[in-house]
DNA sequence: CTGTTAGCGCCTTCAA
DNA sequence: TTGAAGGCGCTAACAG
């Protein structure tokens, strides 16, 4: 009677088919060919009729494998994430294995949390878009032999399997585009660049191409996603310092070409007409906003797919080597940096 | 020897602290009290020293519950099911839980697959934004004993707790601005009705609203998301059918405002001087597509928040009369309904 | 072909 | 204040 109450168990299906538990987890685990046809029925019958589900939890404790898979997100309301979010997701899907998503609103506090969080539950795996970590997490990370794979974004001096952009091919796109644009004044623009290696690479990429061409002046500068004041005052300056010369921003990211292109607004300068403007990461929103905003497009959902097949082929053992899978990305033409 | 290649176990544990594995039981279970002080040094010690961690997975099959919550989505790429999903997520931190979360991509047939597997983990309760399910997934839905609470929709005949918008305020909210900007040819725009009653709602305050208004032309058309050509005929009948009236079009969700946004670009009719556009869901772009789109913005993060803790009262067994929480919209005025 | 048995890691009486 | 033993639901030898 101690199963009345609750969900129906294994056994509560083996006393109703009227045979031993063993058969039925024969059953549920595809070697039905080792069972009698009559058995089979019944058995199938009393699942049916009890609506038996087997229980994840009871399996993962004997089998040693949960099929979980756990994913760090720096930030859940970035576009960005979601697609990768999604990609991962159908990948899930196809596998066979379920999501645990943690959100860490780009905080190293919750990213430490979240990461004991999934190592109790626990994933088999964890896929993680990196805040940066500090020491504790890191070394947690590393002294696990979880299976683990970075997306997007490195961790400093820390090995690890990782699937991303192509920061160069995708930085070369953008600053030669603008180049032949006849753009002579660039401002790259970013968040903190803090140990973010995307920012980093994207940053280099732009240095390097640029200083290949002596003529075009070239500012860089850094600035906090929800400070608007100082957003406004960067691009006054840099509006005004470089009169009368053909002017273009490139923006680190989308949340930033949203933050820019508001500031533009703000400051009755209109992207196209006025200066030229182009962002990482494809906006849904980029062909309605006035002349339309260049942006370079990352196959963001694949990058995510590609992520979780990295972390199955380690879950299984197939992979060895390190990977570090980067994609190229598109160069969507609009009419700010065309006008 | 055996837990020598794993992770450490509560055995280990103990014979490190040379103890029982009662006493580490209860060292995580803060019955700290009952622990001798020297006894518990040295279970700290060797907790730390083999970075143990208790194993949710047998915590959640000897205790029976898991702290896991089941969420499933009808469309994460929908900006509204973000806000949604972080405001769960915030609420799951909050209380100690974890989210599985599960997207359906808008298809039944995902709904019930994901459904079954959310029921197998076990989680211990069931957020559901739903797509609408068949008599299937809606039968084991109702069979089973699990908490669950419906975000946003509702599923026909099909008593649960809710938590979503007012839509009656919502829309009325919506169709007074329209008519208070003299606005006198409405187009109610949605994607296909089905059985998704918040549509259903929206657009039944509308009529009802607009049937006190016999000089106000009104008209209502389904079209489906990605139909851009329907879109574009929709949207020109309208326009030529009542040229010469102050037109303005309803969209009954941020996805679709989007697609009429890029429908009337194409047929070079501008937002504002043209014709008005006001949609549910506001957009983060709203205030940069030309003149700005006026919308209404829901509580969509509190509503999320909202559904949590609705679940964790059921869980503990607090909550006892069916919940039907509704947030109300807030008006957010642009130029496309007052240029 | 089928059933019995012994755990997976943990919590919880119960007894000391 | 501590420990031993049993069992949560399931799987995997090992017997028959």
């Amino acid at each position: 009677m101690k199963s009345q109450a609750g969900r129906p168990t294994i056994s509560d299906v083996a006393k109703a088919a009227n045979t031993g538990k063993t058969s039925i987890s024969r059953y549920l685990n595809g070697e039905q060919h080792l069972l009698s046809p009559a058995l089979r029925e019944r058995i199938e019958h009393s699942i049916r009729q009890l609506d038996y589900r087997p229980n994840q939890m009871a399996r993962g404790l004997k089998r040693g494998r949960t099929r979980l898979i756990g994913l760090i997100i720096a930030d859940i309301t970035n576009p960005y994430s979601i697609e990768v979010l999604s990609g991962i997701e159908a990948a899930c899907r196809d596998k066979g294995f379920t999501l645990l998503v943690c959100n860490t609103h780009n905080e190293v506090a919750q990213e430490e949390h979240y990461l004991n969080l999934l190592h109790s539950y626990p994933v088999e795996g964890i896929i993680v878009n990196a805040v940066g970590m500090r020491e504790e997490g890191l070394s947690r990370l590393q002294q696990s032999t979880l299976p683990r794979v970075l997306v997007d974004r490195k961790i400093a001096d820390f090995p690890c399997d990782m699937v991303g952009l192509d920061n160069q091919q995708a930085t070369t796109l953008a600053t030669q585009h603008l180049i032949d644009q006849g753009f002579n004044a660039l401002l790259f623009l970013s968040e903190p660049l803090g140990k973010i290696n995307t920012r980093r690479e994207r940053l280099d990429t732009f240095n390097t191409l640029i200083a290949r061409h002596p003529q075009i002046v070239a500012a860089q500068a850094e600035c906090p996603l929800h400070d608007g004041q100082q957003l406004d005052n960067l691009l006054q300056n840099f509006y005004s310092e470089n009169a009368g010369k053909r002017q273009a921003i490139m923006s680190v990211n989308g949340a930033l070409t949203l933050q820019i292109a508001r500031s533009l607004r703000r400051l009755n300068l209109q992207w196209g007409p006025d200066i030229g403007l182009l962002g990482f990461d494809e906006l849904e929103w980029a062909e309605l906003a006035g002349v339309g905003i260049s942006t370079l497009k990352q196959p963001t959902w694949q990058i995510g797919y590609s992520a979780l097949e990295q972390i199955v082929s380690r879950i299984e053992g197939t992979a060895t080597t390190l990977c570090d899978r980067r994609f190229s990305a598109e160069l969507m033409v609009r009419g700010s940096t065309t006008y």
